[in-house]
DNA sequence: TGAATCACG
DNA sequence: ACGTACGTGATTCAG
């Protein structure tokens, strides 16, 4: 027999809160937890103790309560919820969720309410269902297979009542519990019952005369006191049998399929465990870590064996540094099904066998970050060749949750290596390495096969694993810098700094100690000294000082102090630190960081230079073309938008985009109904928002923050727009139908991501979930796309070599330096590729321009 | 280490 | 009754 638990969620919570009060718990800033952690503690020793198939817990809804219509001092001297308890729901609400233990509430229904109806609607869909509650209230729901597991004092002690044992302790049946507490009536819930009926003579009663109404028909029976009080609150004591009813027959369609248990995930919970501070309940997350290590007979050469130099062994390359174009490896790791060495960089240098190996286009071989690996054997001289599977791009498809850390890929596959120590001997660095290496072996065929199970075999042959090629050329090429410029910018903001910084000392009167860098310190001089007026919690953002520049001179000069400490924090003194001695920045362009399948990049971020105004974007004036080149960029218009007419086949932005109209202005032009030819520049603005909204997974109340109109005028806009282009709107719903069909979304090349938020019970987490699963399809498409277009250019740069190269990327634009004297034709052919990648109803649109640098380019 | 801030698509 | 636009990375403060 399929058997449920069904948890009274608030009766334990408030047990837990009131149980642990004295020995109060609380995360690092000083959140109480007390509650919640006695609360996961008793729900995970239970998920591991017992064997069930579907767990529930029921939970209060905040709000009227419908059975305040019956009586209305019902529950009026509860107690109100402590706030140090208040604050714990949401918590207790997360931990259910990463629990994977399916919620249920309902707006004007009680707990009590929803278990009763729930253990019904269980006996007929052929459960055992066992309720655990501290609250004798509902031992009347008790039946054949209905038992209530009633927890006592520190909650670790169960008694489970079923009819037997019910009949054995207080020798009456499941339904004369009502009849008693009708009786006895009950302070904490405010049910009267009769006055001066405790609980002995309401159960001696009940056990007697069988019911409340058989207790009145033989009133005469009854002599004295007792009499007289049962006939003075008769009336009580017939409203308290309705209120101590548990409505068994609420409107619930419940469908046991949601109420599955499946195993939780350890590393979510494990996360959620170090948030809350809960380390004693950390046993249950890290188990998996500390069972069964892997450990591997790593031998130490100084020549590989032949053994090893053969098709599909597994080469790690082992590099610690930050940076692998600034740093050099320590040595490679090598594993097939019997072998594991490490060969010391120095040594393979010499060991001609093993570069021959390497290099040998035809043995094939298996690699994790070809990129990164083939940068530092490069840089020894080494040009690998034949390596045909890059393990971190094939797992990075199947689960975009991942840093580019080896281990814990590892780890997903029940490989549990330990980590390396901070300080570690070379046997000891080594010994990791040819762990990971032999890992990676291991896993190697189960990672490809989960690769086809979601046809993903193109995306990682064809596109990811040729993309990383051209990243690690792009990455090596890297951008030069203009070192005169450089200097004469740093010496300019250093200067500005320093005098802003005196001027806004001197105005407000502070001294050094005063730090211009803290938001805390200059909102309590902005809010609190100057009396500045702020709305929200004193924000100091640019946004919110532009608002109240005029009332005092001193904003203008922070905004300006910021600007220019930004530029040479953040980008200035970047460069510096990157540059090599051939005045050459080579930037990261991370393959495996995002959820949505786009790059990114760091060391420095060469996607994020500013471009908002002049005095902001000369820092791209910086990035300049070798003496003989020019650069040249070239960017996709409006992909985002475009693909969503693609994508939704939606006719009238597919005519749009046919006719070449300004999409913001087609937008405005319906949304404010005007003639496309009168629509103003604020409405093409508030149009624009209204458009990226759309892509973002819109929400009213989002976009009214974002143009500052109350939250029915965006709702009007949203609904407009929708009526104008109703495939978009299908569209959208499509991705969130699909998305809580099948717990993920795909893009246009079948990149997936799993979106476990959809069926999250925490209302924001699920709405997060509805809008990721409108905007991945998008921007993920978009990232396919030029990856695919970045895969055809560089083929065509190959057939004319040595003319131009790619030095960046930035999403939906691609830089090139390129000889002078073909950057028109080059240029002209490079925007036909990149226009042609997709073949459609429409075609996409690129634009590009030459410059002597960045900022020309543009 | 996380929050705030600011830079980009 | 909630608390919200999507995707990134770098710097700085404060605990």
């Amino acid at each position: 027999m399929k058997k449920l638990i069904l948890i009274d969620g608030n009766a334990l919570i408030f047990r837990a809160f009131y149980a642990t009060q004295m020995r109060m718990t609380r995360t690092e800033d000083n959140r109480p937890t007390n509650a919640l952690y006695l609360f996961s503690t008793i729900i995970l020793k239970l998920l591991q103790e017992h064997n069930f198939d579907d767990i529930i817990v029921a939970l209060d809804s905040p709000g009227k309560k419908i059975r305040h219509q019956e009586f209305e001092n019902y529950k009026a001297n509860r107690k109100q919820i402590p706030d140090e308890l208040k604050i714990q729901f949401p918590m207790i609400k997360e931990f259910l969720n990463v629990a994977n233990i399916q919620t249920i509430e309902v707006e004007g229904y009680e707990a009590d309410d929803i278990i009763g109806s729930l253990s019904k609607l269980a006996i007929k869909a052929g459960y055992l269902t066992q309720v655990y509650t501290g609250d004798r209230d509902l031992l009347q729901l008790i039946d054949e297979n209905v038992h209530i597991c009633m927890m006592h004092k520190g909650l670790s002690e169960v008694e489970v009542f079923d009819k037997q044992h019910l009949k054995d302790v207080y020798q009456i049946e499941p339904r004369q519990i009502i009849d008693v507490k009708s009786l006895m009536g009950d302070a904490s819930d405010n049910i009267p019952g009769v006055r001066g009926v405790g609980e002995k003579t309401a159960f001696d009663l009940i056990i007697r005369y069988g019911s409340l109404n058989n207790v009145y028909a033989s009133i005469d029976e009854i002599k004295g006191k007792l009499h007289d009080k049962l006939l003075v609150d008769k009336e009580m004591a017939l409203l308290s049998y309705q209120l101590a009813t548990i409505d068994t027959k609420m409107p619930l369609d419940f469908d046991f399929k949601e109420s599955k248990y499946v195993d939780y995930d350890k590393k979510n919970m494990n996360v959620f465990l170090k948030k809350y501070n809960i380390k004693s309940l950390l046993k249950y997350t890290i188990e998996a870590d500390t069972n069964e290590v892997f450990e591997v007979n790593v031998e130490i050469v100084n020549r590989v064996s032949q053994e090893l130099l053969q098709p599909n062994t597994f080469v790690y390359v082992d590099f610690a540094g930050e940076n692998y174009h600034y740093g050099q490896l320590r040595g490679i790791a090598l594993a097939n099904a019997t072998k594991c060495e490490y060969i010391e960089k120095d040594l393979l240098s010499f060991d001609l066998d093993c570069i021959d190996f390497l290099s040998n286009e035809k043995i094939a071989k298996q690699g994790y970050d070809l990129k990164k690996s083939f940068v530092l054997l490069e840089a020894l001289q080494i040009y690998p060749k034949g390596f045909d599977l890059d393990i971190l791009l094939a797992n990075y498809l199947l689960n975009q949750n991942i840093n580019d850390d080896p281990m814990t890929m590892l780890d997903m596959y029940d490989i549990h290596i330990e980590p390396q120590k901070r300080i570690a001997t070379f046997e000891e660095y080594a010994h990791y390495a040819g762990k990971i290496a032999k890992g990676c072996y291991i896993i190697k065929e189960k990672v490809l096969q989960k690769i086809k199970e979601i046809d993903n075999e193109d995306l990682l042959f064809k596109v990811e694993i040729p993309l990383a090629m051209i990243l690690k050329n792009m990455e090596q090429r890297g951008v030069l810098v203009d070192t005169v410029l450089l200097d004469q910018l740093a010496n300019e903001y250093e200067n500005k700094i320093q005098s802003i910084e005196k001027e806004i000392r001197q105005l407000v009167g502070k001294d050094e100690s005063f730090n211009l860098n803290s938001s805390r310190q200059l909102a309590d001089l902005l809010y609190n000294e100057l009396h500045l007026p702020c709305n929200k919690k004193m924000s100091t953002t640019a946004e919110d000082l532009t608002k109240i520049a005029s009332l005092h001179p001193v904003v203008n000069m922070i905004l300006e102090y910021r600007k220019y400490t930004k530029l040479l924090n953040t980008y200035i003194d970047a460069f510096y630190t990157y540059k090599d001695d051939t005045n050459r920045i080579h930037a990261l362009f991370n393959q495996s960081s995002t959820m949505t399948g786009r790059l990114s990049s760091s060391q420095p971020n060469l996607q994020n230079l500013s471009v908002r105004d002049d005095s902001r974007m000369i820092i791209r004036k910086l990035m300049i073309a070798p003496q003989g080149y020019k650069i040249i960029s070239l960017d996709y218009s409006q992909i985002e938008l475009r693909l969503l007419a693609i994508l939704s086949k939606d006719e009238t932005m597919l005519k749009a985009f046919k006719q070449e109209e300004d999409i913001h202005t087609l937008t405005a032009s319906k949304v404010f109904k005007v003639p496309l030819d009168q629509v103003s520049k604020e409405q093409r603005r508030i149009a624009k928002a209204v458009n990226f909204g759309i892509v973002y997974g819109i929400s009213s109340w989002g976009l009214s923050e974002q143009i500052n109109v109350d939250v029915n005028t965006a709702k009007n806009f949203i609904e407009t727009f929708f009526e104008t282009f109703p495939k978009v709107k299908l569209f959208l719903e499509s991705n969130i139908h699909f998305c809580k069909e099948n717990g993920y979304v795909v893009t246009m090349l079948k990149r997936r991501r799993s979106v476990p938020e959809i069926h999250a019970q925490m209302y924001q987490m699920k709405e997060f979930g509805k809008r990721v699963a409108m905007n991945t399809p998008i921007q993920g498409s978009a990232a396919d796309i030029i990856k695919v277009a970045m895969i055809a250019v560089d083929k065509y740069l190959q057939e004319n070599a040595n003319k131009a190269y790619l030095i960046c990327q930035i999403h939906d634009e691609l830089l090139f330096e390129v000889k002078e004297e073909y950057a028109n034709e080059i240029a002209n052919d490079i925007q036909k590729i990149m226009e042609q990648v997709i073949d459609g109803e429409i075609t996409l649109k690129v634009n590009y321009s030459i410059g002597n640098n960045w900022l020309e380019a543009k």
